[in-house]
DNA sequence: ATGCATGAGTC
DNA sequence: ACTCATGCATA
């Protein structure tokens, strides 16, 4: 056995097709200092949502779009743990934009609306009155809706230029020092990192755009950063039975201190840390952009609910649908 | 595309 | 110990 692991890495992109090499970033390299911007203190949840659902197809430069839609009608009413920051659930529908960076002609909406519970405020600190709010400014702070729209943009010219996920991660690496990873960029496309990590890496995704969109067909060095040499210990897969309990715990309690931890865990039989991790990434998902609970709106569903229209169509249904896909 | 995991920075 | 950004490994 020669053992060839052979990894048959094939994601959703389509490269080689459109004669692609490597891209020579003929710009070299600044030497950007990574630093975050001084604002929004804790978006916890920054509650922001894009309301557009009234997806169209128009044309056919519809991009393919598929994406998780974690089934799971989360905190319906659940009571808010004492000394916590309530749960604020953004029932943030996104929505599909029609109008891309390949339409140019016709732009109108912008319907930015920023629910803010009785949260502090931590976005949208526009002032000094330097910036006007337009969309295509990378000097402002984005909202939800322009990180939305960029990122539908981004993947589509991504595709369009036959370039895979893991290559624009190497690529920002070349052009600005920080590499990323496939998943870091899959998240992007998909809004499933949080607010203040979208506006960290849209300014470095829109570089990338314009050096690519420049330099089409030129080559480029790809550095390849080997820097791997830790032990990682071995993903532990949890059984949906289990996986089911634990949420079940989360809804009750998001945050259940170490000795509940300790019980659960015993319970369980999986390891402490298990749980806790666990948890801990439960948690992060909340905040994402786009929280688990949230479906998408697809043409046809708009349909089965006009019966409903006309009221202010309660959601008191806490249903547990396991549709992934 | 996503689940589990690591690590730096905070509280 | 938690949050937050990020990624390896895996489905």
């Amino acid at each position: 056995m020669t053992g060839s692991p052979q990894h048959p890495q094939q994601q959703q992109d389509v490269k080689g097709g459109a004669g692609r090499d490597e891209l020579h970033p003929g710009a070299a390299l600044h030497h950007r200092p990574p630093h975050l911007g001084p604002h929004q203190g804790h978006p916890g949840g920054w509650g922001a949502a894009a309301a557009s659902h009234i997806q169209s197809m128009t044309g056919g430069a519809q991009q393919q779009q598929q994406q998780q839609q974690q089934a799971f009608t989360v905190n319906g009413m659940l009571s808010p743990p004492p000394g916590s920051q309530s749960l604020v659930h953004p029932g943030l529908v996104r929505g599909d934009t029609p109008e891309l960076g390949d339409h140019p002609g016709h732009h109108h909406h912008h319907h930015h609306q920023q629910q803010q519970h009785q949260q502090h405020h931590q976005q949208q600190q526009q002032h000094h009155g330097v910036n006007s709010h337009d969309p295509h400014s990378d000097e402002d702070t984005p909202t939800s809706d322009d990180l939305e729209q960029f990122a539908k943009q981004f993947k589509q010219r991504r595709i369009k230029l036959g370039f895979t996920q893991a290559d624009v991660g190497l690529a920002l690496g070349t052009l600005y020092g920080n590499v990323f990873s496939q998943t870091t960029i899959c998240r992007f496309e998909a809004l499933q990192l949080s607010f203040k990590n979208m506006c960290k890496l849209k300014p470095l995704l829109n570089k990338w755009l314009e050096e690519a969109d420049s330099s089409t067909g030129s080559p480029t060095s790809i550095d390849k950063i080997a820097a791997q040499g830790r032990k990682r210990k071995k993903r532990t897969s949890i059984e949906v039975s289990v996986k089911g309990a634990l949420e079940s715990h989360f809804l009750k309690c998001p945050k259940p201190s170490a000795q509940e931890i300790t019980n659960l865990a015993d319970s369980l039989q999986l390891e402490k840390e298990v749980v806790r991790v666990w948890f801990c990434n439960r948690r992060q998902k909340e905040k994402r952009m786009t929280p688990p609970g949230i479906q998408q709106q697809t043409p046809d569903d708009v349909y089965s609910q006009v019966g409903n229209v006309g009221a202010d169509t309660p959601p008191p249904h806490h249903g547990m649908q396991t549709s992934v896909q």
